[in-house]
DNA sequence: ATTATTTTTTAGTTTCGTCTAAAACACTAC
DNA sequence: GTAGTGTTTTAGACGAAACTAAAAAATAAT
């Protein structure tokens, strides 16, 4: 069994999170940017990683994960989860409060918690982000799900997720009406800018520039 | 603010435990023993709490905890009581379950998910083991509580607590039916060992050796 | 293709928390 | 009050995970 300190198994979700395309490999700046650690740093982690079979890595050339490093990476990723589900539902957090604290929480190991967490729960599929969750074998279901910016004039389709988690983003998007779950309609496009706006719950109409809506994501 | 790691803030919960009397202080050997942490990184770890005045420590006499010290214990204290009622009453932990997983939990630092956890819960005010959890500034409102050896013949009382917390005896009092909250009667107390026989609820008579009673804490 | 720039790695420190081995001290017994 | 015993501290080392500074490799520019 391969075994991950906490700093390891925070660097694994980084480069899971960091390998969307899968070919190019994760570059060492990247992970360095997405977890604010000197290149340095990670240089010296991705050599580890590299021994215990989690990643490969070939100097210079950025790393891969492999199919051991995945299912480890996707196991961190349902704590995560399932945790951020429990502060938004049960402790009536906020959708932007929960990232700091879930961070925290995922560093607990113990694999009966998240069992009953998830039990508890009521197995959710999705976070609060309308990010899946994967179940216990790191199977991930996830929907097809695409930019609001590719939504065509007078196209409708329903909120399920959002790109950029940051507090501020989410913030914004609570205060003009936004929320996941919610039917919209684009009511116009903005050739000029890329800007657009829809109708919410055939109630309230929204204005997006282009950054807002290439960050959220709808289902057809 | 005084800023402690998480080994510091173990430790002090630890010397916290054990300074019962508060007269002699807290030895190096004693938190050696509870923590299973050799004397020699003791020494080292009093020296550091010393210097941030969380401790008085006197070399070779052995520590008292200061008040600014008393104060984060039981904020420790308290963030980890309040996470095992979590997991006994909405996880469905048993209480011999919950000690190694809310060890892990009690490193977790947001306050404002202490509090909301506190809420969640609807501010339990004893843990599943019977211990007061402190406030929100440290205040524990115990009860008066005695072990049953303490009860006369023909005595009554209520189980409130117990003092023993490790999984083996807990699973004990489990299996012959001692619980927190139960009614008791002593029946009978045999001067040769100590031990004794009560009878719980008015239903079921137990036997218990002086050993165990000594470690069930029982409120008239 | 050679130079310049950017990225990545290596080398050497630092801090934290542990360890072992050895020295210093306190306590007990005679 | 000296000797012996057990406890506590000091000294030195180690592994983890970060850092800085400098070297090395890859990439881009002329």
């Amino acid at each position: 069994m391969i075994k991950l300190t906490h700093a390891e198994e925070n660097y694994l979700k980084a480069i899971y999170k960091l390998s969307d395309a899968g070919k190019k490999g994760v570059s060492t700046n990247d992970i360095s940017l997405e977890m604010k650690i000197k290149p340095a740093s990670v240089s010296d982690m991705l050599r580890k990683l590299g021994e215990k079979k989690v990643i490969e890595y070939r100097k210079y050339y950025g790393v891969h994960i492999t199919e051991a490093g995945k299912i480890l990476a996707l196991r961190t990723i349902r704590k995560q989860r399932l945790w951020e589900v429990f502060l938004v539902d049960k402790l009536r957090f906020s959708w932007d409060e929960v990232a700091d604290v879930a961070d925290e929480l995922v560093y607990v190991q113990s694999p009966i918690l998240i069992q009953r967490l998830d039990e508890y729960l009521g197995f959710p599929k999705f976070d609060p982000h309308g990010d899946p969750i994967p179940d216990e074998h790191g199977d991930v279901r996830s929907r097809p799900r695409l930019p609001l910016t590719e939504i065509e004039l007078n196209g409708t389709g329903q909120i399920v997720a959002v790109h950029d988690k940051s507090a501020a983003f989410l913030r914004y998007l609570d205060k003009v009406g936004a929320y996941i779950g919610a039917r919209i309609k684009v009511l116009e496009k903005v050739e000029f800018d890329g800007s657009i706006e829809i109708l919410v719950d055939n109630k309230k109409t929204i204005f997006m520039s282009k950054d807002v809506a290439m960050n959220v994501l709808v289902m057809l």
